[in-house]
Order: structure tokens, then sequence, then C-alpha cells
DNA sequence: GGTATATCGATTTTTATATATCGATATACA
DNA sequence: TGTATATCGATATATAAAAATCGATATACC
């Protein structure tokens, strides 16, 4: 159950394992090996066995984890039961769309508000979420107490909407535009963008 | 310009490479150096002039690389310039943000068709691409020489849906569904969690 | 033209990650 | 009740990736 010394690696392998202990038939598993959840993902099984006592007690011999038992661990573990609000700047057509999205309920956070530079926009609503002058985004991080961020702006703003953002005090960033973001130590930034991803897969193709 | 022994860390790193020179200021940098794209970047330097001899040529002592040529020898080593046809599966929420996403064309990539299996939605048009009913992935996939598919179903469909497209010759897929697929050794599969993964970099603040 | 230096590529060292091995243990089953 | 075995956790080995080191070289500058 220690917390440290857990590889970035395992880290991206917790919510795979715990996606699929959530899509055991119900009931039909109150135990499950690591073995089988190897042998499921394709994964090495000391690897899997290594993973979860990371991040979860231990399993007993001959019959392994109690499946609910390890899916609440997981769950815990990962913090999927807080509920931490979440903004977002940019609503074009990708902030848009990840307003519509509602997979965010589900690993605990709540897209509450949306920010844009656009006056042709404020005050209009998507999905039940007001769009906000992005001047207005320190004193709504500060009263709401935000500290999670989405970007999903054009490349050329991407920097100044990191920099308001960390000056309205968050400290965990999630950006859609192809460009490197430079920010305190203090800041934990992720990098998606999907287009490359999918190039990237798609090398291997003839 | 080995294209062997290139780890797949480095493969993640070249596309940030891209975009970062990209996003340089036009001709402001004729030439630039392996030092100053780790120090812009926050890597280190001898890992930046290995990720790019891996791709490319040799850069110049004192001066670095010509931009423009190392801008293109990255496009052409992750292949930016084919023009492959992407088809997608599922035509939900996230299925219409990506037909709607306009990235995929700056990395040679295309969607020009949608499948579901919901006949409400047959014959309709998202963003100029028609939707056609999931039973005729087989022969359009044949017919278009389609290799690349994403797949934007509920978790619950996302392996059926795969099958049918490695049946149909396709080989690399995206999945947006929160599941492990299983295929073939030839079929290259990423996952992409969006929401798993913003809970993720949320885990530290506090 | 000569020299100092920033940068390169190659090799080595260190670190991190994944895999394999082994003894211990609790359960299933005779 | 006793034994065989699947599974566990821990330790050790192997592999992969990142970082450091070093000599070589082409360019800038005197």
């Amino acid at each position: 159950m220690q917390t440290r010394n857990i590889s970035n690696a395992c880290l991206n392998r917790l919510p795979v394992y715990l996606s699929f202990l959530k899509n055991l038939p119900k009931g039909e598993y109150p135990c499950i090996s690591a073995t089988s959840i190897a042998k499921a993902l394709d994964l090495g099984e000391v690897q899997v066995r290594k993973d979860l006592s990371a991040a979860c007690g231990s399993g007993r011999p001959k019959t392994g984890y109690d499946t609910d038992v390890l899916i609440s661990s997981l769950e815990s573990y990962l913090k999927y039961n807080r509920k931490d609000k979440v903004i977002i700047v940019g609503t074009g057509k990708l902030g848009k769309a990840l307003l519509d999205y509602d997979g965010f309920e589900a690993v605990g956070l709540n897209i509450i508000a949306a920010f844009d530079n656009d006056p042709a926009v404020y005050g209009r609503t998507e999905h039940g979420i007001a769009i906000k002058p992005i001047t207005q985004i320190k004193s709504f991080c500060a009263e709401n107490g935000i500290k999670i961020g989405i970007i999903a702006v054009p490349d050329i703003f991407a920097q100044e909407v990191c920099d308001r953002m960390v000056e309205s005090g968050i400290s965990a960033i999630m950006n859609f535009a192809p460009v490197h973001l430079r920010a305190g130590d203090n800041v934990c930034i992720k990098n998606e963008n999907i287009a490359a991803n999918l190039a990237l897969i798609s090398k291997s193709v003839n």
C-alpha cells in the first residue's frame, strides 16, 4: 500500500485494470486473480500483481483478490471518489465536444464553467454550462476553488491561457493544443494530441 | 537515418519536436540546434539529438540543423505527407466531435465515412460525411482500401466493432471506449481515455 | 588563415522498467 | 484431516530508456 515507487507506466495501467474489473459480468467473479487479469489484458502476471500491490492491499493465495474490494481500492487510489470542479477554456469545436462529453463524471470530475475570448459567445450556454469572458477566470477560480483546467484553444493562445490558469491557482492542466507549454514545476501538464496519436499508429499501415 | 531501434517514448516525442519547429516565427531561425530545442521543450539535449538522429539526417556542428530540412524530414518520417483515408464507427457525442475535428488533415489523415448501428441516423450527414449502416463497413473498406479506423461507440459494443474492423482489413485502430480490445498481432490498437488521463493528472491536486 | 568554441555523434554509465524465479501460504479437494 | 496446487509477495535477473562523458568537426570570429 505504499504510495511511492510507483512508475508512471504503472499509473497509466491502473485505470485499465479498473475499467476491466468494472466491465466484468455483475456478480460472476466475486474473486479474481492477477493471473486472470493479466491473461485478459495481455500483460505479464507479475506486472499486474506488482501494479496492484502498489495501489491496493494484498490478495489471498489460491483465490486472488476480492473483486469489489479491488475495485474500490483502485477507485480510491485514483481518487475517483472525489468531486473536483474543472473549467475549460476555449469553446470551439473541441471545447464544445468536451463540454458535451459525459465521461468525466465517472472519474470524479465535473466541468462547471467554460471561458472564451470571443464576446459573441459570452453568456451563451453549452450543455447547461454558461460561457464566460476569459477575463473572469481568476476571480471565478478563486471563488470556486478550481485546481484543474482544460485548454482547448488554438495553438497561438495556448501559452497565454496556461499562464492565466496558473495565475488563477490551477495546478493540473490538460492541453489539447499541439504546443509545449511552460509552467512552474508545481503545475502538472498533460498534452493530448489526438491527431498526432492517430498518425503514429497509422505509420505502420502499408 | 536508420529506422529501427527507435523507442516508443522517442516516437511520441517526434510530433512534439515537429509542432515546436512549425510554431517557430517564420524565417527567424533558418538553423536550430538540438541544444536550443531541448531548452525550449524542457528535455535533455542528448535525448533530443538522439531522437532526431533516429528520424533524420545529421546536423552540422556549430550551427545545428537546417530548420526547414528538419521539418520536412520529420514530416516524412512520421508520414504526414501521405493521404490516408479513415473511417469512424459511432456517431454519438464523441463521434460527431471527431467528425467535426479539423486536426487530422495536418497529419495526412482524412475521415471519409461514418458508421452506426442506429437506423434513425442512416443517411444523415455530419459535417459533410454520410452516416452508413455498420453492416456496410466491410464492403466499404474493401472498395476504398481503408486501413485505419476510429472506435467511438459505447463500451459494450467496442470489441464487436473492433472485430468487424479487423475483418474488414483495418490494421490500425484508435479506440475511445474504456475497454481492452483484443485483436491479432498484426493490428495496432491505441486506446484513448481522456477522462482517465485527466483524472490521473488531477491526482496531484490537494 | 588560424584558433576558440558550440555543436555533433558515439560510447559508456546510470537509472528505470519489465520479466523471471523462488519460497510461502491459504484454499480446494480427496 | 492431510495433501496438492494456484496464487501470492519478494528477490533477482534482464531489458530498455535516459543521462553523462568524450573526442571530433565545422563554423564563427579574430
